[in-house]
DNA sequence: CTGAAAGCGCTTACAG
DNA sequence: CTGAAAGCGCTTACAG
């Protein structure tokens, strides 16, 4: 092994070989403009030569400005949103920014250090967290957006946390017939979960339909798959509503184990359109949420208040999508 | 909006107020030791009142060491290996570094030019890369370790790109009685894609067995699906070898669509042991990674390189295991 | 159009 | 045990 690499090379360096100031390499680099052409060339030539890039450290340190971005993502497997993340990845480039991921783990608590311990350390201009954080604003260097969950401020339910679309699954599948229902709801940590227990419960009650239960499950298919299981012969549910396509798929898994008939006998709506699951057969009915909105607005927030900026409007149109597929039917006659 | 976090405070503030030296308070926040219990005292006072906290930026600039690595991914959706970055992540932490995540994007040219850059700009101290890189190890100032790809100067194949399973998979396939067989191959850019169609070539030819052919895939479950939807009537296959259980959900999908039974009248095979693929209908036979080791032996190995020493031994036993499910079955008797 | 001076917020010797 | 000096690699005024 051995440390093969290239030593690292100063502007002091260039300039000398280049037989000019740093000060002058420096504007090379930052905007290559007003110098002689020949003072250009001679700079040419050296860079290539070294293959000098500059420090972008010491650069930040003098300008206190890193145009760096973190979004903080809980380390929990089953909730890294990829398409989100290539999108808020490009908003951030569209804008000078270089976004980073990074996992944070433990309880609220050791959440929230983890990401004081970031803001403070001078790497990142704003962090973007869609893991809930029980953090005071004010005691970040940095702006912190906490998207995915409840905006505390009264500010408005954030998009990613609407659950509204619970409403129009609970609605569509009483319009089927179906009269008993069974909700498996995600890890109750973060306010989309909460929330999407909470329309259910609501929408249940105001439509006079009955609900056999709320399992509180983890997002994992293995929630689900134990809840179906779970279920005493003779529940009369007939239609379950998952927390996401996990879940889902899990749930469909543990019905057919118990030889019950997808969507025959059970109906089941997952949340999330995952790749997966439209492929699955049955395939999920679930809710298609629009990543690319979501990780390009989040940016857009987050960047706003970097710049001391006003928050940008929100697109008008609600992201999520319900979409019916094959795990839903009405219910069996009896 | 506006900005409402708190300036930021500086060491000499600290010292200041602590009537102290800068230098003093450098040593509080390095070791926190050789302090007199009253300096030390007044100095907690102090940082307690203001929240304050190094700027890693600052120190980092001094002592060029950052203390954070850099992981490289793919852009794609479908390749994301959220357990691989929890164990590289966790390695990553007990060796006192922060990993951070970054997507490159484009054509290996592009892709070589981004990691170069973050080479370059002097945050990261080393780079793990999950994605193909074509890059000379010499050009980057920093470390740069790629894997799941062949290890081109020949010290090895890495385990990530370890296709002996594939000789596995064909060969049990073969003992069940399949003859004819179809590859659905990953995108040719990987190494691990394209050493898995080589050894399945190999094993077809050396059982004496019949490819009906390659199709190469994108790792989509779309290419799976329309792989076996374009897939001849009397084709004669039995068998199908997908790249990833992506593919092969996709591979089922479009088996079912057809009226075939999985495994009735075609068996297949996946590659990643993904949860959701556990818990459809029919499960997935697949390959179980231990992604955990993979993530933390290639986190070892880059930090080893950073350190300039040698690197570490990989764990003897391989990191793959095939997982029969129900996907996998004989294949019809005529 | 280009260069000499100062400073970003720290740490590392070196004195005392 | 603590402080005064120098410097990490850049950029930002300010001269010329």
């Amino acid at each position: 092994m051995g440390q093969a690499e290239t030593p690292r090379v100063t502007i002091h360096e260039v300039a000398r070989r280049a037989g000019v100031s740093h000060q002058t390499v420096s504007r090379y680099f930052r905007h290559n403009e007003g110098l002689k052409p020949e003072t250009r060339k001679k700079i040419d030539l050296v860079v290539q030569e070294l293959n000098y890039r500059p420090n972008l450290v010491a650069r930040s340190m003098r300008t206190r400005r890193t145009n760096r971005l973190a979004i903080a993502l809980p380390a929990s497997t089953y909730l890294w949103p990829v398409r989100l993340l290539g999108a808020a990845s490009a908003a951030a480039h569209a804008e000078g920014f270089q976004l980073e991921v990074v996992s944070v783990e433990g309880d609220p608590g050791a959440r929230a250090e983890r990401i004081l311990e970031l803001a403070g350390a001078g790497h990142v201009e704003g962090i973007l967290s869609l893991t809930p954080l029980e953090i005071d604003p004010a005691a970040s260097p940095v702006p912190v957006v906490v998207t995915g969950d409840y905006d505390d401020n009264l500010r408005g339910v954030n998009e990613l946390a609407d659950a509204s679309p619970v409403r129009e699954i609970v609605e569509y599948l009483a319009s089927l017939g179906h009269e008993v229902f069974l909700h498996i709801a995600g890890a109750q940590s973060f306010a989309s979960a909460r929330n999407r227990k909470r329309v259910y419960e609501q929408t249940i009650e105001r439509c006079g339909l009955t609900s056999y239960g709320v399992v509180i499950g983890d997002w994992s298919p293995r929630s689900g798959y134990d809840a179906v299981r779970g279920l005493p012969e003779g529940s009369g549910v007939t239609a379950v509503v998952a927390a996401n396509d996990h879940v889902a798929m899990g749930a469909v898994r543990g019905a057919i184990s118990r030889g019950w008939r997808v969507p025959g006998d059970v109906s089941v709506f997952g949340w999330d359109d995952e790749e997966l699951g439209r492929f699955a057969t049955p395939s999920l009915s679930t809710v298609a949420v629009d990543r690319e909105v979501q990780g390009r607005e989040a940016v857009a927030k987050l960047i706003a208040e970097v710049r001391g900026e006003p928050a940008p409007r929100p697109s008008p149109r609600s992201i999520n999508r319900v979409v019916v597929r094959e795990t839903v039917g009405p219910p069996p006659s009896r």
